[in-house]
DNA sequence: CCCAAGTTTTTTGCATGCACTTTTCACCAC
DNA sequence: GTGGTGAAAAGTGCATGCAAAAAACTTGGG
């Protein structure tokens, strides 16, 4: 049984990997991404290695720079902010859009994945990270707009690695909470409670976050990306 | 002196050359867009042709399928409508962000700029349709965020590619005319008079447009052939 | 010990070649 | 003509090779 290699798009898959990397923060800001390594890592050549990184680039989650080596971007504390504000107000559409229209099934979904958050291990914060990030990307696919989705996904992929470069170490159990909240408001079909909570929850998080410096020690490119290789 | 070869990215260089075609009309949704054709007309292998391909169909302006040769992409209309509820969020944050901070110079730049559209040949309208948008991007480069600024040009770039779908041949006077009213209201630094005058106009630009019913009625094909057939 | 200049190694930028898939077309039976 | 079939053409998917730039390392002088 071949493994089916080309299934989906190798280059998209490569992509995927580094997204859930970056934002678990086993990868962080200024980290080098050499394209042999990188293909080495996923069994492909530079070629394709070197289109996942331009189109990383073309989401702002790596920096490209001619004959230099690819790295994982370092947004400014402008780049920061500015993110926060656009995600608030696509994500307030999103809030607005789902509250007039959510099912009883798709609340359910939404509650169990907040359990599934509440039960991530707080030691290794990787899964709840990548879980609180999952709960909003759930929230854009529910309104079954494409478009807005993926604009929602990428820019909550850019606060996450934002959130890498000022934020402290990630608290978990507020952001459980406002989440839930954002879900009441929903499951009430009352669209300004849910905006405003929305909007409550991401400025919170941004104001949260946005204090610190960050500190990196050396690491192994290889080992990091061996768990995501799978994917 | 050499005509400045690698000085900016090749693949940037083309897909800028490809937006530009594809907002002006000059490409339509649905025309193919060989590898290798692609990398004669710009002087560059496939290699660097398909990296761009690979970039404009994450901005949604391409259509790729596996072993197929690409196309410009065709939006449904609910990606159309998406797409224009999600640009009237982010640039009523961009004249919001203006109302506040915006110079007389760059109001006198924003005039320019209008003339320059007023003045633009009515007769072939890729021009006006091309200063049109750059109108938007402009504005959205005065707000100095970057992330800002790049989300409102390509959701300004695939509504150009959703009218290019369904819109009517382009009028120009009356987005004259409202663009003026955007920058009067900027330069009074009345911020909740600049969102609506931008709400205001896209939704009509949008209303204007997507009147008609995106299917094609059926056609007789003898009737459409007919004035051709006495050639 | 530290630093500068030269040299080797690493890494990117890009074109090209080969395998494979899709499309097109010629051909033939009906 | 019509429809089907197999070969040729066109096109994509991807790895690889080579040139050039950057990074790392060596060496010699102070």
């Amino acid at each position: 049984m071949k493994p089916k290699r080309d299934a989906v798009d190798r280059v998209a898959q490569i992509c995927s990997a580094l997204r859930r990397a970056i934002i678990e923060r086993a990868l962080s800001p200024g980290d080098k991404l050499p394209e042999d390594q990188l293909g080495e890592s996923f069994g492909v050549s530079r070629t394709i290695a070197r289109q996942a990184l331009g189109q990383l680039a073309a989401e702002g989650l790596v920096n490209l720079r001619r004959n230099r080596i690819a790295v994982v971007a370092t947004p400014t504390v402008e780049e920061a902010h500015d993110t926060f504000e656009i995600r608030i107000a696509l994500e307030a559409l999103v809030a607005d859009c789902l509250a007039a229209a959510i099912s009883p099934e798709q609340i359910a979904e939404l509650r169990r994945h907040i359990a599934d958050q509440a039960a991530a291990d707080p030691v290794s914060p990787s899964a709840s990270i990548r879980l609180a990030t999952d709960f909003h990307v759930l929230l854009a696919g529910m309104t079954g707009r494409p478009i807005l989705e993926r604009y929602v996904t990428e820019v909550a992929y850019r606060s996450g690695l934002a959130l890498s470069a000022y934020g402290r170490p990630h608290s978990n159990d507020c952001a459980i909470e406002e989440h839930r909240q954002i879900v009441d408001a929903l499951e009430k079909g009352d669209a300004a409670a849910a905006a405003a909570a929305m909007t409550g929850h991401l400025s919170a998080v941004a104001d949260r976050a946005m204090i610190r410096a960050p500190e990196r020690p050396p690491r192994d490119l290889a080992a990091i990306l061996a768990p995501f290789v799978a994917g």
